[in-house]
RNA sequence: GGCCCAUUGGUCAAGCGGUUAAGACGCAGCCCUCUCAAGGCUGAAUCAUGGGUUCGAUUCCCGUAUGGGUCACCA
């Protein structure tokens, strides 16, 4: 028996079940019949039910990527290794990808349920198409059994170390690679345990090139380490897994994090011994924080907004997060949106080079800012409805009081923000709404003014307020234009000894009693107990009359006692 | 430690051999203004470092420093 039929002895030995060949693979999931320049892009987390901030990053991309060529974005669950396992762990992650519109064409949908014809899509499923790949690889002598212990392992690398030598299975420390294959079989025969190893044929003093999509050339050495290719409960490692799926499920660029550069050599090897095209590589930049000082990777057990899950609690709309991703992304997208200031971020084109490869910090002030801008772009309506749907799981405080009168919550959120000509930006997310609208809600005013007003007693001494709040309650009237209000607020206010005209006011405040300014201020203080509110020409509309005037003159008999 | 990646204001960054080194966030000031938010204007603030290459380097090359990543039967 010569050396070939060997090995196919030693295949069939350990793989006795498979009869099918790369070549049936291949005729199995065929190339994809897309447009020219079609990208195929794919997400692959493991189902630990975290969606990281990273993943979410790496995600927008594929899917945008995809989508702008008319490609596919699949989703793909690398769930080889059972113990990071988490019951429910796919939906809780595709559930979360929803929540920020991030929607694959292909692959898992549901636990269960997938979409496309290149799957099985969850790793654990495809254990036979590994296995046909490892056979064959058996049979050309690229694939080995090893029967290496644990132990054994652990004495190599300490002795490498000791020795100063490149730690790992290779060359001439990868001892069962030097087996012959009569002894492999004899061994295993025996029933002797073991795994399947990568013949490397290469050499870390010899260079290999690597075309990164978004950092250009990148050279390294080349791989020279046997690695594991099947693990003992017969699951393949991602590096094996990576390279069978992403040529079976005909992905076109890979983009994953930069984490995987260093061992992109390996996989490279990986896929000319499996006599596959390279697919074309795309790493992407760490997101970090800032730490004291020192940047790191955001971690999911020290900081909260390492989960997605995170800015969905705090009550950050889906698309600020987005949007602030792209700003990291793509930094022209801000150019962009300044120029679209209605368009859906769907519509800017994600340009893959123009990332920046260097890891950046996540700014959640730049966030808020971003937030303000997209809430500021949303009707009353809209808002509401996403408000309602946060507050519905978030807060049901919250929800029950949005509720309590629809009709008068719609007044309220649409103030200085329907038809207004200048809109208010002052929420980054649905937390900061109750703050600032709580007074609109008598149940929550009069809880509010229980501990007292909040006069600026710096300006006003008790006595000028009252007679502000009193000369104010004689005039008030619900059906005067902003314009005819205020004008006879001045009137008022003028009356009473104050200036009405602020540049005036400031070149000698000393000849008045005070300004328009205080005025106001005393109304606001007394309808909303806050210095600083919206217009209360808009805050008293909403209120009504009643409700205006009720507030008024309680304010003024509280501030009597 | 070996290997890999990165380094433009406080932050995100444009820049691709010759620029007054964009823009955004943040900060400061002014304007507008009934307060605040917003908006408008102005300002302070950047090429890590040392060598080359070049008539000329932020840009190209090498070294150094700093930060990050990676060296598993985890992905």
């Amino acid at each position: 028996m010569n050396n070939e039929e060997k090995l196919i002895e030693l295949a069939d030995l350990i793989f006795p079940d498979i009869t099918e060949t790369i070549a049936d693979l291949e005729k199995r999931y065929p190339k994809r019949d897309l447009e020219e320049g079609a990208e195929v892009t794919r997400f692959a987390p493991s189902p630990t039910g975290f969606l990281h901030i990273g993943g979410l990053f790496g995600s927008l991309i594929d899917m945008k990527v995809a989508n702008q060529s008319k490609g596919k974005f699949i989703l793909r669950i690398e769930d080889t290794d059972r113990k990071r396992e988490v019951e429910n762990g796919v939906i809780e992650l595709i559930t979360q990808m929803r929540a920020f519109n991030i929607i694959n064409d292909e692959g898992l949908v549901s636990e269960t349920e997938a979409l496309g014809e290149y799957g099985p899509y969850k790793q654990s499923e495809r254990e036979y198409i590994y296995k046909v790949c490892a056979k064959e690889l058996i049979k050309k002598g690229r694939v080995y059994p090893c029967f290496c212990t644990a132990e054994d392992l652990d004495k190599l690398r300490e002795s490498q170390e000791k020795a100063k030598q490149i730690p790992g299975y290779y060359g001439q420390y990868a001892r069962c690679r030097n087996y012959s294959v009569d002894e492999a079989i004899e061994r295993i025969k025996n029933n002797k345990e073991y795994i399947l190893r990568f013949r490397s044929l290469g050499s870390h003093l010899r260079k290999v090139k690597i075309n990164d999509i978004i950092r250009g050339k990148i050279e390294m050495a080349q791989n020279d380490q046997d690695i594991v290719v099947i693990k003992s409960d017969g699951l393949p490692t991602y590096h094996f897994a990576h390279a069978v799926d992403d040529h079976f499920m005909r992905v076109t660029t890979a983009v994953r994090g930069e984490e995987w550069i260093p061992s992109s050599a390996l996989h490279m090897e990986l896929f000319e011994a499996l006599g596959f095209e390279q697919v074309k590589y795309a790493h992407t930049p760490t997101i970090m924080k800032n730490d004291n000082g020192s940047k790191r990777k955001l971690s999911k057990r020290k900081d909260p907004e390492s989960a997605v899950s995170f800015f969905i609690e705090e009550g950050y709309p889906a698309d600020s997060v987005i949007e602030y991703l792209l700003t990291i992304i793509n930094s022209d997208y801000e150019l962009w949106r300044k120029a679209n200031k209605t368009a859906n971020w769907r519509d800017f084109e994600v340009k893959l080079n123009k990332l920046n490869s260097s890891g950046a910090l996540f700014d959640m002030i730049k966030l808020t800012d971003v937030s303000k801008e997209v809430i500021s772009r949303l009707s009353s309506t809209e808002l509401l409805e996403l408000v309602l749907e946060w507050a519905k799981i978030y807060d049901t405080n919250l929800y029950n009081l949005l509720n309590e009168d629809l009709e008068y919550t719609k007044k309220v959120f649409a103030i200085e923000r329907d038809n207004a000509t200048k809109i208010r930006k002052d929420f980054a997310k649905y937390k900061d709404i109750l703050p600032n609208t709580f007074y609109m809600y008598n149940r929550l005013y009069r809880e509010d003014i229980n501990s007292g007003f909040n006069f600026d007693s710096s300006k006003l001494d008790i006595n000028s307020v009252k007679e502000i709040l009193e000369g104010y309650i004689g005039i008030h009237s619900d059906s005067l234009s902003k314009e005819d209000w205020f004008n006879k607020v001045k009137e008022m206010a003028e009356k009473l000894g104050y200036c009405t005209n602020m540049k005036e006011y400031k070149q000698n405040p000393d000849d008045f009693k005070g300004s328009i300014a205080d005025v106001t201020g005393v109304i606001r203080v007394a309808l909303t107990n806050r210095q600083n509110t919206p217009d209360i020409y808009a805050i008293m509309q909403v209120l009504g009359e009643k409700e205006t005037i009720d507030r008024l003159k309680n304010a003024l008999s509280m501030k009597g006692e």
